[in-house]
DNA sequence: AACGGAAAATTGTGATCACAATTTTGAGAA
DNA sequence: TTCTCAAAATTGTGATCACAATTTTCCGTT
């Protein structure tokens, strides 16, 4: 018939599950189901940038790199396709989709309405344990600014960010804004490994001293601020990276310089 | 005997279709995988209602209802969930998402924040062919009107506003106004259903008279006034839905140790 | 040496089986 | 009739096999 499972248990799991899973929750929930560990492991990975853009994702590869079976990671791969924050092409391969400038002008367009109202949101709700970990999140972030480790800055960075944010009644808001992170994670990996990791902090002390405050105005004005400063810098890369990749790879850039690129901000 | 296994014809594929994806794409287009046929035919019944809010959803009764393995349906089930148009509770539990009031504020607000920009960035693209469309789908609002076919209506509906937005330059913005979309379709065609089917043509016409006009501004209060319409009426229904609930909803899971059949949702 | 193309390896997709967890059903007892 | 609880059916999850479509490898010929 057929060749069954075996008695004894096949499934390795546990151990390391370094190539993709370390650094971040290791903290085995046997409730979990394990493509909800895939999922979250291959999140994780995408957010601070672990996975360069471009890159391809093989299933088999991904399952025995992450110590599980290959149906964990068929799940976690059509969630996060889903959330485009996978592409799989035609040939049905699947790999981190590339970066152009009209994505990550998109991507920064959605930061920039969504993410102030989400602050604004969460402010009220923001009690002095909270602000405890916001505050620690942006010292990690210092901290991983100076140790030069920008895996773990990027992930502290999102966690000062969605620590704000998911204070708030903003969770379907959040689940969108999630989306957008995973999208230009990988890309913003990669551009803080050329120009250097900068310090965009002032921002966030902004945005901390607005909350300490009360000011939603200030808040949220923080808030815009830190985006666009990430915008201004990783926009500029994107030009140079275009300009030395492939030449012609697109030309839009005039009219990105020469025609706003539409903040009209409502 | 639980062994269901018919002996003959596994697979039933094309013929009809008709329990859910019925009304939409039947053109069997070969090249596509199943799971995504699949996938689609679930996205079409959420955002034209035909799925109410609350609805188990079985992966082997949807897979027959499709005429596909489930294989094809676990993949399409992980891409909806991970776009928050279904629900998996801790029973491991697939349904159809509840409706609450934060949810449908922040639907809207997200629509409301999105879509005015999608309309904006697409006016300039939007060529004499695609106008046309916009039209028909228009139209085909107004005669499922007169008809009486909500999901028809709905379905023009969402035709009309991403006819426009996808003629822009807008893929990741649209796509994630497609996940909103989802999202709200089950809970409003369930309020059409109750308060009747209201046109909003009004703002339609509108839109289409400021794009003859390539006027960005009377497109952006076209758009949003439209949306505000529909938040407006749904959000009265939501409050006195919340009133009359429970009452007939549930009976066959009440009918034991009360009710509370506990669809809690962290 | 350079190119062409068949063989081998690898890919994602789908079907099928097994299994634990849960829900539903069906008696039997109060 | 109502309650209790075990049997049966159904659920989603994961493993494994099969297969078509690619990609890679590598040996043959030019």
């Amino acid at each position: 018939m057929n060749k069954k499972t075996d008695p004894s248990s096949p499934r390795v799991i546990s151990t390391h599950l370094t190539g993709l899973a370390g650094g971040m929750e290791d903290r085995a929930q046997p409730e979990q189901t394990m493509q909800e560990r895939a999922y979250q492991a291959l999140r994780h990975a995408l957010i601070v940038g672990k996975l360069p853009p471009g890159k391809g994702i093989s299933l088999r590869a991904m399952a025995e790199d992450l110590g599980v079976g290959v149906m964990p990671i068929r799940a976690a791969i059509a969630r996060l396709s889903a959330e485009d924050a996978l592409a799989v092409h035609d040939n049905r391969r699947v790999s981190i989709p590339d970066m152009t400038t009209d994505r990550f002008d998109q991507l920064m367009q959605a930061r920039l309405l969504l993410e102030p109202i989400c602050a604004m949101r969460a402010l009220g709700a923001i009690d002095a344990a909270t602000l405890a970990r916001i505050r620690a999140h942006d010292d990690q972030m210092n901290a991983s600014y100076h140790s030069g480790d920008a895996e773990l800055y990027m992930a502290a960075n999102y966690a000062f960010h969605f620590e704000i944010y998911r204070a708030g009644p903003s969770d379907v808001l959040t689940r969108l804004l999630e989306s957008v992170w995973m999208q230009f994670g990988p890309f913003m990996r990669k551009v803080y490994g050329r120009v250097g990791t900068v310090r965009l902090t002032d921002k966030h002390e902004m945005a901390i001293d607005a909350i300490e405050r009360r000011d939603v105005t200030r808040l949220k004005l923080a808030i815009e601020a830190d985006i666009l400063d990430g915008m201004d810098l990783l926009g500029k890369s994107i030009f140079t990276e275009a300009r030395e990749t492939r030449a012609g790879e697109r030309p839009a850039m005039a009219g990105r310089s020469g025609r706003r690129s539409g903040t009209p901000q409502a």
